[in-house]
DNA sequence: TTTGTATATATGTTTATTCGCATATATATA
DNA sequence: TATATATATGCGAATAAACATATATACAAA
């Protein structure tokens, strides 16, 4: 993982605030995202589908939705750099923690396999 | 310190390397950068600059030269951060650190104060 | 098979970032 | 005062990033 280009991943907002969402959440699909952070869909998806092309994250397939979770082959130092960068920082995260719960249905996990 | 400003700073190449080479000499002022990244005075004195003005750098002047060093108070996860980023990616630096060494005659530090 | 919801992608435009060059300033030394 | 070295900055050009909008696809439910 080339450190510039892990760093370009988390230098704009919208993708920050995914990323350490998706941290703390394990997974998340775009619909929750788009409540969490009030985007609309396609701003959303942009990101994602970057921060999947840097391999930042990975996805699942389930149904209609399409659940994000960070790349389990992320390197061990982006990794904690994530985790240090959530612990951090909640009060950034706290708006969007706030409107996640504030959704009504939200879509069922099912376990992917095993 | 703002996450997103904060990986702004670390999202250029040019920025991240004089960045995480300062973090692990103390202290270096522009020349040796130029030195150890190959790059043209004004570009790395630009750079040092918004890094500064980003409150990641303080710099002090000692005769001709200002030397810059990781702000001492710089939250202790951006730090972290730095240093996490620094050991992980020794490869990444070692050109740097490669030229810096065969630097001929790099100027003295002499202790600012007490 | 039609309709609705979720997600992805393509395109044109705007905005932000970076760079190179020229120049300005600050300090040291002759 | 004159010159050399180190550093900083203003400005226009080139590049890259982000956005809004439109369109496409995939699946679910009726």
């Amino acid at each position: 993982m080339n450190p510039v280009l892990f760093y370009k991943c988390l230098s704009d907002e919208t993708r920050l605030r995914c990323l350490l969402l998706i941290h703390q959440h394990e997974e998340l699909c775009v619909c929750e995202l788009m409540q969490a952070l009030d985007e609309a869909q396609p701003k959303i998806s942009r990101h994602l589908a970057q921060l999947k092309k840097s391999e930042l994250l990975a996805d699942r397939r389930q149904g209609q939705w399409v659940f994000y979770r960070i790349n389990p082959s992320l390197p061990a130092w982006a990794k904690n750099v994530l985790s240090e960068s959530c612990q951090a920082n909640q009060v950034f995260l706290a708006p969007n923690e706030s409107r996640l719960d504030s959704m009504g249905s939200r879509p069922e996990r099912i376990q992917s396999c095993c």
